[in-house]
RNA sequence: UGUCCGAUAGUAUAAGGGUAGUACGACAGUUUUUGGUACUGUUUGUCUUGGUUCGAAUCCAGGUCGGACAACCA
């Protein structure tokens, strides 16, 4: 009874292979390089990899690309894996390009032999202008037809440590005048004498990525190595090597990057942000990293549906960031608890309400399927509520509060504006109303209909809290195209603090892994800075407001 | 100026020679003790010019536009 889904071209591919019997067994990778945390983009690769394996059996490794020490480090090593399971994905095998060293070597040593790899040993600038442009052919390196003895003597020299960096390196004897770039005899080891965060200095020779990834591939017996659009002209190489060498034949296949309004998803770009201290680290709420994303309350299984809705095709895209909101709002609308906060303040006194105070039920959340429970809400004469709330002179089709009009509390009674006092600024500072007893939630017998129901906590029984608002990072929704530096375009309000809101009491129970919906205000989460004393909430996303301001 | 990749509503994504569909967004309505949720409806699309064909988003040719490629990065 399962709807027909269509499949991705990826998905048709390994269908096909699979019917084929091409192959009996699928296998991916995800192969990660350890230089930074994940984001959202590699959310997409990973939910892709796994996902192919989780539907049509085999596995998928854990490949940590790992072939240039200086940029790499165990500390994205340790979150690159936590994400990944955080994102409810297992890796049959976690592996490093690091472990294959010795024996990308003797690949190299084998092309040497067949005379299809060579030392060479002028300058970078001399490699580059002897490479020609996309238009012009390249010219042969004059030590392009040195011996193989020779160029096996200084290979493994290189490997000795007998030279410094930059001396020599090893290049692929392919074809200086290959209109693809990448054919025109890249190098596929150079000497760099630097520690590696897993081998140490046993190396000091590197193989470049052309001369890792597909071998690692092949050494993995990966059958469908999937990455993106940028590597398309990178696969007639790795299809030459595999071949050369004479390996298990993996197959890369390219798809689309995730782009996404209102941020920037290069790591390059993320990690200025965090060494200018212009967010307050890799998982800074407002960031589109994996742990930004969970700091700042998006589950597993939002940010699942959300790669599987934006889908898997060749074309460049720019997916909008209320798609992402969506799935967070979707799948927290059936677990977030409701409850009641008040971020800016107002005081409502009930003048006619006798009683000091009175506990009242709130449901936690109709949407949950076993109605999420009850809680007790205490109430009092005075309440604070939201300042946006009042309007002294309401506008066209305002429900809430105004002077004369009723609303009711939510949970609560319904209320009637009589007064409110203002300062000497003008700025109201108190409203004044009265209850109608009859109306109690639950058991309304007034008769009474009301358009408003506004949200409020008891002032007597609220605890205060900090609450931090998140809104977009950059101003332009395409920060990477724009003209100047991507960083002229942050957001200066995409945090913005509030200090002292009020919080029903019932909250100062919530977790780290409790998820809220604060009634009309939007979903929050507690943040990892809360103390014992000084609760913090996170605000994952707002509600979606059809409620056209008046202005 | 070269090679490669791509082009379907605002944004994504299907339709693989036979009715252009779906989701998000937007707009409107119903329900509602959250201006939320749920439900209903509306809206807008095959880059262009030729060709093949009874029939083309789909196949072919040319054009246009966008992207990638000249790191001892991945």
């Amino acid at each position: 009874m399962s709807e027909e889904k269509s499949l991705n071209f990826i998905e048709e591919i390994v269908e096909n292979d699979l019917n084929s019997g091409k192959y009996e067994t699928l296998v991916t990778r995800f192969p990660p390089e350890p230089n930074g945390y994940l984001h959202i983009g590699h959310a997409k690769a990973i939910c892709l990899n796994f996902g192919l394996t989780q539907k049509y059996g085999g596995y998928t490794n854990l490949r940590f690309d790992d072939t240039n020490p200086v940029t790499e480090k165990t500390e994205y090593v340790n979150s690159q894996q936590e994400d990944i399971k955080w994102l409810g994905f297992n890796w049959k095998n976690e592996l490093y390009a690091s472990d294959y060293f010795d024996e990308l070597y003797s690949f190299a040593v084998k092309l040497i032999e067949k005379g299809l790899a060579y030392v060479d040993e002028i300058s970078a600038d001399e490699i580059a202008a002897l490479k020609g442009t996309p238009t012009e052919p390249g010219q042969d390196s004059p030590y392009r037809n040195r011996s193989v003895e020779e160029n096996l003597d200084i290979f493994t020299k290189m490997k000795n440590g007998d030279f410094p960096d930059g001396a020599y390196i090893l290049r692929a004897k392919i074809d200086m005048a290959s209109p693809n770039m990448l054919m025109r005899d890249p190098i596929i080891y150079r000497i760099k004498h630097a520690e590696h965060h897993r081998t140490g200095n046993k190396w000091c020779i590197y193989p470049m990525y052309d001369f890792a990834h597909g071998q690692s591939d092949s050494i993995e017996n990966i059958t469908h190595s999937i990455c993106t659009l940028e590597y398309v002209s990178h696969r007639e190489l790795y299809d030459w090597f595999i071949e050369k060498l004479e390996i298990f034949p993996s197959k890369q296949y390219e798809f689309a990057r995730l782009n996404l309004t209102s941020t920037v998803m290069s790591k390059r770009k993320l990690l200025q942000l965090v060494n200018e201290n212009l967010v307050s680290g890799w998982d800074d709420p407002r960031m589109p990293t994996i742990s930004g994303l969970r700091r700042r309350g998006f589950t597993p299984k939002s940010i699942r549906e959300f790669c599987e809705r934006i889908g898997i095709a060749k074309r460049e895209n720019l997916i909008e960031l209320s798609l992402l909101e969506f799935c967070i709002r979707e799948d927290l609308n059936k677990t977030a608890s409701r409850v009641m906060a008040v971020l800016d303040p107002i005081k409502l006194i009930i003048t006619n309400y006798e009683k000091g105070t009175e506990d009242l039920i709130g449901e936690n959340n109709p949407e949950a399927e076993d109605g999420g429970g009850t809680r007790v809400i205490p109430f009092s004469n005075e309440l604070w509520i939201e300042r946006d709330d009042f309007m002294e002179v309401p506008a066209k089709k305002w429900f809430r509060l105004a002077p004369g009009a009723m609303v009711r509390l939510k949970f609560a009674y319904i209320v009637k504006c009589e007064d409110f006092v203002k300062d000497e600024n003008g700025n109201v500072t108190e409203i004044h109303c009265t209850y109608i007893p009859e109306s109690k939630s639950g058991n309304d017998t007034s008769g009474i209909n009301v358009k408003g129901t506004i949200h409020w906590v008891s002032a007597q029984h609220a605890k205060t809290a900090e609450i931090r608002l998140y809104d977009r990072l950059f101003t332009s929704e395409t920060p990477d195209a724009e003209e100047g530096d991507f960083k002229d375009y942050l957001n200066p309000e995409s945090l913005k603090v509030l200090p002292n809101a009020y919080i029903e009491p019932a909250l100062a129970d919530a977790d780290l892994e409790g998820r809220y919906q604060f009634i009309r205000k939007g979903y929050f989460c507690l943040d990892k800075d809360s103390t014992a004393d000084k609760l913090v909430f996170n605000r994952t996303v707002t509600l979606k407001d059809t409620f056209k301001k008046p202005n």
